[in-house]
DNA sequence: ATGGTTGTTGGACAA
């Protein structure tokens, strides 16, 4: 079974790229993010046509997260447990063949000392605490999406850049720490422990591409059914270097059925 | 410090 994650930066504006991705990389399930539409304005059709069925949570202009299966998804919910008044889109969860798969898109978070950071922690805590809920159920289960957290030092071309931005802030890392601590592999780091230009995004700003400038801050967080699977994890740098392309690469994994 | 770019939109705002 191949999943992937991708933060598209508009679905429209990346439908070519888009559809180029799904016929060469073939995911049985997708994970999107930053669609900027909504529901109504999503290509269903391209997509289906592409085989591949779609749940959206959409938002007009910002954020937005979907699932794509190629297996029929029956959709589980389409916010976190206490952010049911939040009015950005930023989680939908399904199930799709055996898995639970949840497609995520959290706050950047910047500036700091705006009311930005404390609501990307609280989305964050809200994670938490749902994740502690699925990891009971003892299932696979895949939290796939744009963390906007900078795990580590390794995870930075140049950490220094980032040491006073909130994706790289002591409380968002703490936060993501505290997750793998209760029980999630990140499934990235899991097969790829010392490697290093390991990236999923790069600034449009800068030539921040050419220069290899990126930060890693979309995963694949995995619970132990789901980690126990796992046989490869690779960032498809590729899609980042093309005509057109997002501002961020998919993480693709590959489990054993 | 600032500006560099892309997307949604039709002037900022978000990233």
């Amino acid at each position: 079974m191949k999943l992937a994650t991708w933060n598209v930066n508009s679905i429209r504006a990346r439908l070519p790229l888009v559809l180029d991705w799904l016929k060469q990389d073939a995911p049985d399930i997708a994970l999107l993010q930053e669609i900027k539409c909504e529901e109504s304005a999503f290509p269903l059709m391209e997509i289906q046509a592409a085989g591949y069925q779609a749940l959206v949570r959409g938002q007009k202009s910002y954020n937005g997260v979907a699932i794509l299966s190629r297996e029929t998804p029956v959709p589980r919910r389409d916010v976190l447990p206490g952010m049911e008044t939040d009015p950005q889109a930023r989680y939908i969860e399904a199930e799709a063949g055996g898995y639970v798969v949840g497609s995520l898109y959290f706050p950047n978070g910047n500036p700091k000392d705006s009311e930005k950071f404390p609501y990307k922690l609280r989305w964050m805590k809200a994670l938490r605490d749902h994740a502690a809920m699925l990891l009971q159920q003892e299932i696979p289960v895949v939290l796939g999406g744009d963390y906007n957290v900078i795990p580590g030092g390794i995870d930075a071309a140049s950490p220094a850049r980032w040491k006073d931005d909130a994706l790289f802030s002591a409380e968002a890392r703490a936060e993501f720490h505290a997750l793998k601590n209760t029980g999630w592999y990140d499934a990235l780091r899991l097969m790829r422990p010392h490697e290093t230009h390991l990236y999923t995004f790069w600034d449009y700003l800068g030539g921040a591409w050419d220069r290899d400038d990126g930060i890693r801050i979309d995963h694949l967080m995995l619970s132990p059914e789901a980690a126990g699977r796992l046989q490869s994890c690779a960032v498809s740098r590729d899609w980042r270097g093309r005509e057109k392309a997002s501002d961020h690469a998919p993480v693709m994994a590959l489990f054993s059925p």
